[in-house]
This record gives C-alpha cells, sequence and structure tokens, in this order.
DNA sequence: TCTTCTCTCCCGCATCTGCGTGAGGCTCCG
DNA sequence: CGGAGCCTCACGCAGATGCGGGAGAGAAGA
C-alpha cells in the first residue's frame, strides 16, 4: 500500500480538538506521500485560507464542528475547489449525518478510532477518485438510496391516466393537455377526476405533489 | 478470509450465458461454506422456483437478461424476499444501469472478470449486510447522490413566499393558505403571483412541480 | 352471455385561479 | 430624507377548474 509519490499529497485537517489535529497532523506528515502543512480549528478558518492558498488534495474535516458545521464545510469547501477530496471525521457512526456529508460531497468517512493503516489507505484512495466507505456504511447509503427512489406505490391508474398525469406534472392546462393528446377537453377532465379519485387528492397541486414525491411520474 | 462456515451459505445463480453460469455454479461449489444447488437461465425462472423453494442467502443475478432484466429481477425479488442479498454481474462498468440496480435493492456489483477470491468475498460479505462496492462505483453512486440532492437553486424567495409555496406544495387553496397563515385572500394571491414571477412559471402546477423537482420545500 | 373496466365524450354550475392594477405601512440603507 | 424591498390588502374579470350528473363503444373476463 504504501508508495513512494512523484510529489507529495496535501493533507489539510479541520478538527476543533488541539490534541486530535495535532495527532493527526504529526501521523499525516510521518508517512511518505502526504504532508500536512495546513491544520484548522474551524471551517471559518479553512474557508479563510482558500482564498489566498491554493486548495489542497484532501481535507480530512471534523463532522462535529462548532460554528458551520462539517457538512456545511464540504458543501461550502465543493464550490471553491470541487477537485479536493473530502473525508470526514467522526467519532460515532450517525446514519444521518454521514448521509448528509455524502450529499454535500464528501469523499469519505473515517472513524476519528481507525488504525493509521486506515487512515492512510483513505487519504490515497480518495487521492485515485475513490470513496473511502466500510461495507456497512455502503449499506445504509444503499438503503437510503432505495427508500427514496423504491416506494413507487401501484394506485391502479392506467395508462391513458398516467400520461395525463405527466402532462399535469408539465404544468398544462386541462385544454392543452387535450390538445397534446388529440382528446376531447371533457375526456380529459373525467380522466382528471380518475386520477384524482385513485390517488385520493382532491387539487391539481396535490395530485402533482402525490406524483412527484411518489415518483409516478 | 476462508473461514468454515457452520452452515453453507446457499447461492442462486441467474446467467443466461450456459457457459458462465456452469463456470460459476462449479466455482461457487468448489467453495468450503457455499453451495449451489439452483441455477436459471432467466428471472422468469428463478421466480417461479421461489414458489415452491425457500429463497438463499444470496443470488448472482447477471444485470443485462433477456425478458425480465436483471434490474427488475431485483426489484421483483426483493418484494418476495428481502432478506435475500443480490449481486449483480456484469461486464461493463455501465453508471446508469449499476445506479438502477443499487436503487432497485442489489446488494453489491461484481465484473464478470473479478478473480475468484473478490467473488467469493463479495458474496460472503453480503451475508454480512455489507455492500459490495469498489470505490470507484461507490464515487459513481455518490456522484448521483450529490446531484440528486444538491441543485437548489436560490430563487430569491423571502421567508412569507417560502411559506406559501409550502401551502401549495401541500395542495391547499389560496383560501385555505389565507386562513392557515391567518391572512388575507388577497395578500395570499399577491405571494402566489411573486412567487410565479421568480420562479419563473405560470400555474400553480408548475409552481408546485419545480419547488418538488428542485427541493425548494 | 353478461358484467366490468377503460376510454371516450358531453352539460352545467359554483368556485378557484391568473393577472392587471393600485395602495398603505414597515424596515433597512445610503 | 428618499428610495428599495417586503408584507399587507383590495377590485374586477376572463378563463380554468372541480364536481355533480349522463352516455356510448370496445375489450377483457367471469
Amino acid at each position: 500500500m504504501s508508495q513512494p509519490y512523484q510529489e507529495a499529497i496535501t493533507v489539510w485537517i479541520v478538527e476543533d480538538n488541539d490534541d486530535f489535529r495535532q495527532t493527526m497532523q504529526d501521523l499525516i506528515n510521518s508517512r511518505d506521500g502526504l504532508r500536512c502543512p495546513h491544520v484548522f480549528g474551524s471551517c471559518e478558518d479553512l474557508l479563510a485560507a482558500l482564498n489566498t492558498e491554493f486548495a489542497p488534495e484532501v481535507v480530512l474535516m471534523d463532522i462535529g464542528l462548532p460554528g458551520i458545521s462539517g457538512i456545511e464545510g464540504v458543501r461550502r469547501l465543493k464550490v471553491i475547489s470541487p477537485a479536493t477530496h473530502v473525508i470526514m471525521l467522526t467519532i460515532h457512526e450517525n446514519n444521518d449525518r454521514i448521509f448528509q456529508a455524502l450529499c454535500a460531497g464528501a469523499s469519505g468517512y473515517l472513524l476519528k478510532m481507525s488504525s493509521t493503516d486506515k487512515i492512510f489507505e483513505a487519504v490515497e484512495e480518495a487521492c485515485k477518485g475513490g470513496v473511502v466507505m466500510n461495507a456497512k456504511i455502503a449499506r445504509r447509503v444503499l438503503n437510503m438510496f432505495t427508500q427514496l427512489s423504491a416506494p413507487k406505490w401501484d394506485y391502479g391508474l392506467t395508462e391513458r391516466e398516467q400520461e395525463v398525469l405527466h402532462a399535469l406534472v408539465d404544468g398544462k392546462t386541462k385544454q392543452q393537455i387535450a390538445e397534446s393528446l388529440f382528446l376531447s377537453f371533457h375526456t380529459i377532465d373525467t380522466h382528471l377526476r380518475n386520477i384524482y379519485a385513485k390517488l385520493h387528492v382532491h387539487s391539481r397541486s396535490d395530485a402533482v405533489a402525490k406524483a412527484l414525491r411518489e415518483r409516478l411520474v
């Protein structure tokens, strides 16, 4: 795993605990191919530094920072420097925060009590464009994924009704829908009412909301 | 990695290529702790078998099957047996299909030219509730993730307008919104029109669609 | 065969909506 | 102080919508 690099990978650390920050910095600097010239106690400091310095390849960021949180920090950092890989540091395997951090653009995730090998591996993997996640975290992400896309309740909409619903979501009026489907206005009206009944809604906005939320479109 | 199991893990294989299927079956059966009593040439056959037999712990499923595709296969299999872990088999690292398969509930992903060790590892990892993804695939999944949740354009809606938009998405009429916010009907009307202008839409359905799609709510 | 389902079309009416226009009060900022 | 921006409220009107009814045709299934 440990290979000499042409140029050392630059790593920055954002961590409010002084001891842990120092330990991590020493650890990174002790590794051939990695260097950690800067550490920060807050996202604010990190973001300020980006005004005067080139962004590093990798940032190790505590997920639970005072002020701008690690999650918001990732978001902002990625806006300024999308190429920078951010690995979150955390004590607990908190489902929600991992999720949010990953959504915000984090490249992975390390427990603070990880072995040094794991840490090096994560940094190097991140540089190669990979994502550091253990299998369980991956599963959690996937679960949320599935949940997010799976529901798809079946309300027994007919094909025509699906078409009409589609057009509805596109913001068309009944008349426009009628024209686009080469049907009478009254037909669309009937379909719409049947759709409402099947979706248990009473207005087009409700129908649109339900269709989009439950991915019926 | 190779440990003896109390009871062998049952693996089924769904793969339309006869040779590859046979090779995989032999491979699985050659491994201590794994057994492959059934193989199928199509999802249809697999699903039929589930009517008469207990579902296996793991299914290796070709992603590109004729008839019911592997992706649809996962979806249906997971409905019948949510506990079964499905690992997709594929030749190409096709972004879209991986994504769909994972959404459908797949526990991971194997290239057909994977080493035997990788295959065993994947099956055993899947059984432990993990997800088998290489770092690059994980990155792709995360990218789609980010894309899915990041957009959040800022249309400069005021707080009141956000509230009204919220109520709109809930399917309320102007009158109902007015009542729930203790405002006049006319006020809501004005807010609504300002919202339309800011979102560049011309109807409530359009506004609801935009709000939901771009996660303004 | 008869029923059910789906798709199609129609009428009428109370209500809701989109939009033009105007206006008063508030706060914030230069 | 004056303007800008936001929130509030108001009138009127053409057009769209939701919903009550009714009805015919064809396809699928019991």
